[in-house]
RNA sequence: GCGGAAUUGGUGAAGUGGUUAACACGGCGGAUUGUGGUUCCGUUAUGCAUCGGUUCGAUCCCGAUAUUCCGCC
């Protein structure tokens, strides 16, 4: 069956919902922990869901390659491959291909993305058809339009040609779509250009998709441009349907994100700073290489409740990380995983009690002083 | 006791009679937004064993001393 969305509760523009997918029913707005590779690297699926994970997202372009869609599909799709029954969304390829192609004019055609393999150079070609049919075989819950992720800055000219471009993939991807037990999500792009973004969240909406996406923020814009980009497309999308803001981010842009409507995030920040020795805190980011955590046997964060703050400190996992034990980088990414799943745990409830302002505004003070 | 060689940062070391002493590791700090698994970027010796001498100028040449290593009695 196809996923399906119900609005709990409005708080402003921010919104407390429920998600109900093959794989279980979850509350949103939430965060995604991001597994490219089948995997939420370092992390086993058990420590995933004791962080509180719900969806994860895995990638079209990386399995692709490697190990090939054809063997996940033998394996019985990626959930069974991977050994997680938990719902799993798998990007579509485009934000890869947008970071491997080496001229956007010429590389990039109405009929798809010529680039080259990250892993042994050789020409590949990806278009809107095969992205889907990969995704289909992979079996995910939610699977993606393919697109173009629009750099910036981009001209308007550029902006305009390429976000009417990912409109008819879009078209194209939901005509070959064939997958009764997953969703397809559509993305708006539209780069940092106010009518764009409308022009592309109308008419992405008019294909009718299970859920939407907002794509092409944090390519380097400005955070107030970033939130724009969400404002001027999110008054577009039906209420019905989950909004997806993708690859965000940090801490305060998910709040951000939050009070303009956003359902769900997913980011490789919290695993990727953790296998570089920083760590998520209520009271801000600490990086653990510090000399001043040499004989801290405090846990990273007193009032967090994940399996490495009851267990460890940050002595002990500066020394793993100053020795090069990778046990470090692990506990690092089940302690930043569960930072962000316990913050949307915690702004859900505030969503509940009608507190979701008070809530976001002290958590900023703290985090960011 | 005699003869020879060596001595450069926390470590391994390159180097030159002439403005800022290479490089690597380590240390310290930072970055990271639809993944970069061990990545990237800063920064880190006001000084070349010590004391004299030669020279306009010495880490570099000369002498003494100290330490280490090698050979001989």
């Amino acid at each position: 069956m196809k996923i399906k969305y119900e609005l709990i509760k409005e708080s402003n523009r921010a919104r407390l919902g429920k998600l109900v997918t093959n794989h279980g029913t979850f509350d949103t707005p939430m965060f995604m922990p991001v597994g490219t590779l089948a995997n939420v690297k370092l992390l086993t699926p058990e420590e995933l869901k004791e962080a509180g994970s719900a969806v994860i997202l895995s990638n079209t372009y990386h399995l692709w390659l490697r190990p090939g869609e054809d063997i996940v599909s033998k394996a019985g799709g990626l959930h069974k491959f991977m050994n997680y029954n938990g719902p799993i969304l798998t990007d579509c390829g485009g934000f890869q291909v947008f970071s491997l192609i080496k001229n956007k004019e010429k590389d990039i055609t109405e009929e798809g993305v010529h680039f080259k393999s990250h892993i042994d150079g050789r020409n590949l070609f990806l278009t809107p058809e095969l992205s889907i049919q990969i995704q289909n075989k992979l079996d995910s819950d939610i699977a993606m339009s393919f697109d173009e992720c629009i750099p910036f800055p981009a001209t308007y000219e550029y902006a305009k040609k390429s976000t009417e471009r990912t409109l008819r993939w879009a078209k194209r991807g939901k005509n070959a779509f064939n997958n009764d037990n997953q969703s397809l999500f559509g993305i708006v792009q539209g780069g940092a250009y106010k009518d764009l973004r409308k022009y592309s969240a109308l008419e992405t909406v008019k294909m009718d998709f299970e859920g939407y996406s907002i794509g092409g923020t944090s390519v380097g814009e400005d955070k107030e441009t970033m939130y724009n980009m969400v404002d001027w497309a999110i008054k577009y999308l039906p209420k019905d349907k989950p909004r997806y803001l993708m690859g965000v981010g940090e801490p305060i842009d998910l709040l951000e994100g939050i009070e303009r409507g956003v359902d769900m995030f997913d980011c490789v920040l919290p695993t990727r700073i953790a296998r570089h020795a920083n760590a998520f805190t209520l009271d801000g980011k600490i990086n653990l290489r510090n000399a001043k955590f040499k004989e801290d046997f405090s846990p990273i964060d007193k009032e967090c409740d994940c399996y490495t703050c009851k267990h460890y400190s940050k002595a002990y996992v500066r020394h793993l990380f100053v020795a090069g034990e990778s046990l470090g980088g692990r506990l690092l990414s089940i302690h930043n995983i569960r930072f962000l799943i316990k913050m949307m745990e915690n702004v859900r409830n505030s969503l509940k009690n009608d507190k979701f302002e008070e809530f976001k505004e002290l958590f900023i003070k703290r985090y960011y002083k």
